[in-house]
DNA sequence: GTCTATACGCCGATAGAC
DNA sequence: GTCTATCGGCGTATAGAC
């Protein structure tokens, strides 16, 4: 059993509600409410909702970096390691069709509200991205694996987004299929 | 030079400014800034902010179809006729670049909202997906026209999402290379 | 058909008691 | 560190004059 500080209660909270409702449309008193504090307590942690925000990117870029670090561990080819990136659409799928992509449509809703934060939101797509590209360059793609890594993120996205519209799960295991054939063709070992 | 009646004038503004701040976001008083009346008026036209949506949503669909049916007069071949689809990425680059698509991120602001509206949201892309399929399906691919169309409308959303991200324009310039090459594989004739 | 005035609630944020 | 009380502003929506 775990103990949480009253900070890291409100950043999980917030973190679910942004990613739920959105940041724009989440109160104070909805995050109050999920974390069971009164609202006045909150400017004791933080000094804005802007603030909140912040800290709530941060939280996402660290458990990032930490789904990353399990995917070397587990995955022993960078082809797996690719695939384990993949395979978010599978184990996140309840979430994603309901809500989308947490990082797409942070980075949208930031856009729309040319938010100072939208270049931190961007940034956790770059940690994918840095990533992605590390794989490509260790199986032999050297020459183009920017691109490649680009490709494979612009192609979930896509997914991600016509699954949250549709909830159609052949589209989904279709395109699913679609990225391994294509990710084998990309990189023949292994 | 076309009159416009205030209601037609309203709608016209709503539906910029639901794409470039958001549905929620976006206030009665910015509306009416855009449009020149004052706020009261409002109700004169539309008995709530949801049916203002609901007539940018019917707006937008009608916009679709006469897209549609120009890409029909331009276009020959089948496959031209998707390319007009896909140059769109082109045509409203910047936009996209700065606000995303705005079929995808009203689809998603709708289904964070819980809204009642994410269904007409959805039924504009379903305009697009009933016409692409026709199109895979007049170029020989009957067996799956359907697979087809919602690979081509995936691909572009992740494109949009990814663009209006990393605003990259080398990335955008070299998928919508990558999706003619995967066009050209799909529809040898023309 | 357009306006002003206004109701009423929720918003983010502050002050200060405990 | 948590609470209650409260502020000023903005949100949608309504009533009613012109």
């Amino acid at each position: 059993m775990t103990k949480f500080s009253t900070r890291e209660k409100i950043v999980k909270a917030a973190d679910q509600l942004f990613y739920e409702n959105g940041f724009d449309h989440t109160s104070f008193a909805d995050v109050a409410n999920g974390v069971g504090i009164s609202r006045g307590n909150f400017y004791h942690h933080f000094k804005s909702k802007n603030d909140i925000l912040g800290a709530v990117i941060e939280h996402r870029k660290q458990n990032t970096e930490k789904m990353i670090d399990g995917w070397e561990m587990d995955a022993n080819s960078p082809k797996d390691r690719i695939k384990c990136y993949i395979n978010i659409l599978v184990k996140n799928q309840t979430l994603i069709k309901e809500f989308g992509c947490p990082v797409g449509t942070l980075t949208n809703e930031m856009a729309k509200l040319k938010h100072a934060s939208a270049k931190d939101a961007t940034a956790i797509f770059s940690l994918f991205k840095s990533w992605l590209t590390k794989q490509f360059a260790e199986s032999g793609c050297q020459e183009n694996a920017d691109k490649l890594a680009m490709h494979v993120l612009s192609w979930s996205q896509g997914t991600a987004t016509m699954y949250n519209a549709f909830k159609d799960d052949d589209f989904l295991r279709n395109e699913l299929m679609q990225i391994e054939d294509w990710l084998d063709k990309q990189i023949k070992e292994n």
